[in-house]
DNA sequence: TGAACATATGAGCAGTTGCTCATACGTTAC
DNA sequence: GTAACGTATGAGCAACTGCTCATATGTTCA
């Protein structure tokens, strides 16, 4: 589809300003690069095991057997978060522990929270059903 | 799945520190609130909206074209964002202006790429593809 | 009131995701 | 070597996502 620079006809729609934005913007690979991030964040599955291994590290099983999924699924996870090297692994003979590789990714968490929280404190609960579908999203 | 307290028999499978962490685990809704604002962020379109209005606020058909995606699109993703108070509207005879509704959004993007960037530097590019396909995922 | 316009939303489709199942890989013990 | 075991991974399927198209809603102005 083609999109023009200006979509409306408005007189108040800033065509200057709209074009001095498109210079402004982040670039597209890092805009990518934060969605890749966030998108790795946005299962909880692997929330609840980077929750898991901030309490220290576990290896693979007693990863599944904390959370009460299957070996195959918590692997699968886990190979995802190695990819963004969310967590990282150290072999000792045939068991693989896990362990957190980077204190950012709590520190990202605290602050979720933190905007989470302001919003059900300050702003009451109309409507925060949390678009996506923040329930009914398990199977 | 049936997945019981110990899912394998090596001797290091700690059982009552697997116990002991169950307790400890975040709460079921938290882990789904976070997975949900995450998910809202794992969207480069959503990641641009925010972008574009962490420089001030911009009527829908602006936000479009500076990002040159349909009024359509945008609409749809700005309910997602409005969902989660990521974003605010505010109605000015037909035009609706959007801005971003909160200070820490902002803050967690800059703390994710500080997690990305030093992942890069410190630990060289072996296999940063990102896992979940970094690449590729336009269409 | 009705036309024009900015925005919102439902349906539908192609692409993606997270699980399970089956199986391969890597290490240890015999 | 081979058996056992912990982990990793490919295939495949059901559910979900983000877009487009068509259309509804809400506001302004004549």
């Amino acid at each position: 589809m083609f999109i023009p620079d200006d979509v409306c006809d408005l007189v108040q729609i800033d065509l200057a300003r709209v074009r001095a934005l498109r210079a402004a913007l982040t670039a597209p690979e890092t805009v990518q690069t934060l969605a890749d991030t966030f998108s790795v964040l946005g299962d909880p599955t692997r929330v609840r095991i980077l929750d898991a291994l901030s309490h220290g590290e576990l290896c693979v099983c007693d990863l599944a057997a904390v959370l009460r999924l299957s070996q195959s699924a918590v692997s699968h996870q886990l190979r995802l978060l190695r990819g963004l090297r969310l967590v990282r692994p150290r072999r000792d003979g045939r068991v693989v522990f896990y362990s957190l590789d980077d204190q950012h990714i709590m520190a990202i968490f605290r602050q979720t929270l933190q905007h989470v929280e302001e919003d059900q404190s300050a702003k009451g609960a109309t409507g925060a059903r949390g678009a996506k579908g923040a329930e009914g999203r398990r199977r």
